[in-house]
RNA sequence: GGAGAGAUGGCCGAGUAGGUCGAAGGCGCUCGCCUGCUAAGCGAGUAUACUCCGAAAGGGGUAUCCCGGGUUCGAAUCCCGGUCUCUCCGCCA
């Protein structure tokens, strides 16, 4: 959420900031029941104020036996017009608070404007794509082939769009998810967390899925729980309500979790294997910090995702989204792009952004500074690190062989045992 | 699923024949003094949000005693609904 008193003050400024994202936006329906809003509210508080103090004079009265009858009467009318105005009052928040919610994130200055993600400037790569004497197969191929991902039955037992791993395939996935935390817990000074994986509505709506994005998730029927599209939720919302010490900060938090996605409106596109599925594996990471920090942060939160792909020798791209593709809640991100041999691109697998207070002031997020009186909301930034079950395809992509062989990188033969190949 | 108990400030914990209670007291914490050495004593301060005045220091106003609604001139205190926590029974990984 913007800062409502910043978005008063900077009406055109925010319009503009917003219109890079695509589309004209009007902050017009926000000016009006903002301005009968403070209206109303000066009314009720002089009103509650003379209210605070007859009601005073009234008890005094009473017990010197005077009479208050006057009194009283006068405060019965005065009473019904506070009541009058409590519900305007309330009504105009509602109306405020539902605008606010609804408005995105303003992208950082220095983020490109552009329309959609073919704006997106690169920013760094690493590691070169691999050559192959023979026709390079897509993963789920491979993995077929290996015996590893079963997809029609995934399809029996659930539907389109869920995962199915065997044997050393579900090792290799559990190797990937126990080698990424491992990393981030002992080299990266991460505090590992198992959160719950379902979560209520303010909470959703404190990172930003709700109210605008229900479409995308999976509700519980019967209740007002979700399942979680990404660790980020859980993780954002352990200082929910929370007033932090400056001294603590940065706090650093990650977490496994399996991610639940509906993939609405996404018929038709990556249909066939892991890359996009109602449910995936990811690990993330969260930080917390003072909001100095904040761009710093997001820089070391990108190396740290950066380096499991080193580790893992896969080569990727760093890139910058523009405006049109930056997510609601962000101020800036930067996505990390796998090659995919396969398909002969760079496929997303990993994003890393700042969002500035946005979350934290939906959230209820705030520090303290040593010495000051008062609280400020924090910065929350969040990254994958990585989406699993694409880093599973990228590794039998960029590591297959011509006999359908895939080489395990040396990094991860301590978690699988051991084994250098998986073999048909 | 059945039965009961409870939700007050960072923590503990008073406060219900409705009135001067943002809320006693204690602990913790901060600053100062004293003392002097790792312990204690004394004094002051110590919630959050919004808002107004002020250059600032600071001061004024409103709201908040789980949430929502009701009664009343007035509610932490009374009534109704909800949420959560705890205990016992049942069931269960």
């Amino acid at each position: 959420m913007l800062d409502i008193k910043y978005v008063r003050q900077n009406l055109a400024a925010v319009e503009a900031a917003l219109s890079r994202r695509g589309g004209g936006v009007s902050l017009e329906p926000f000016r009006l029941a903002d301005e009968e809003h403070r209206r109303d509210l000066a009314e009720l508080e002089a009103l509650r104020h003379q209210r605070n103090r007859v009601t005073a004079e009234i008890a005094r009265l009473k017990k010197s036996g005077d009479p208050a009858e006057p009194l009283v009467a006068q405060m019965r009318e005065v009473s019904a017009r506070i009541r009058e105005l409590e519900q305007r009052v309330a009504h105009a928040e509602e109306r405020l608070n539902e605008i606010l919610l609804g408005l995105p994130n303003l992208p950082h200055a220095d983020v490109p404007t552009g329309r959609d993600s073919a704006d997106n400037p690169v920013v760094a790569s690493f590691g070169e794509p691999p050559r192959f004497d023979f026709e390079p197969r897509p993963h789920w191929e491979i993995g077929s082939r290996l015996g590893i991902l079963d997809p029609e039955r995934a399809a029996k037992i659930a539907g389109a769009r869920f995962p199915l791993y065997y044997a050393a395939g579900a090792r290799l996935e559990r190797a990937l998810i126990n080698f990424m935390l491992d990393l981030h817990t002992g080299e990266h000074g991460y505090r590992e967390v198992l959160p719950p994986f379902i979560v209520n509505r303010r909470s959703m709506t404190a990172t930003g899925q709700l109210p605008k994005f229900a479409p995308d998730l999976f509700k519980l029927e019967g209740w007002d729980y979700f399942l979680i599209p990404t660790a980020e939720v859980p993780l954002t919302n352990l200082h929910q309500d929370e007033i932090l010490e400056e001294e603590d900060l940065p706090l650093a938090y990650t977490a496994y979790t399996p991610c639940f996605r509906s993939e609405a409106g996404s018929y038709g596109k990556d249909t066939r294997g892991l890359i996009r599925q109602h449910q995936f594996n990811k690990i993330e990471l969260v930080r917390f910090c003072r909001p100095e920090d904040s761009y710093a942060e997001l820089n070391r939160l990108l190396a740290q995702a950066e380096t499991v792909l080193r580790r893992l020798e896969l080569p990727y791209r760093v890139v910058e989204l523009c405006t049109g593709d930056l997510g609601f809640s962000a101020a800036k991100t930067y996505d990390i792009e796998v090659w995919m041999p396969g398909q002969g691109a760079y496929r997303e697998i990993s994003s890393c952004s700042n969002f500035e207070d946005f979350q934290a002031r939906r959230g209820g997020i705030r520090f303290r500074r040593r010495g000051r009186k008062g609280t400020e909301f924090v910065h929350t930034l969040n990254g994958s690190g990585l989406a699993v079950g694409r880093t599973f395809a990228a590794l039998l992509e960029n590591r297959q062989r011509a006999d359908g062989a895939v080489d395990i990188p040396a990094v991860l033969r301590p978690y699988m045992n051991g084994m250098e190949r998986l073999t048909p």
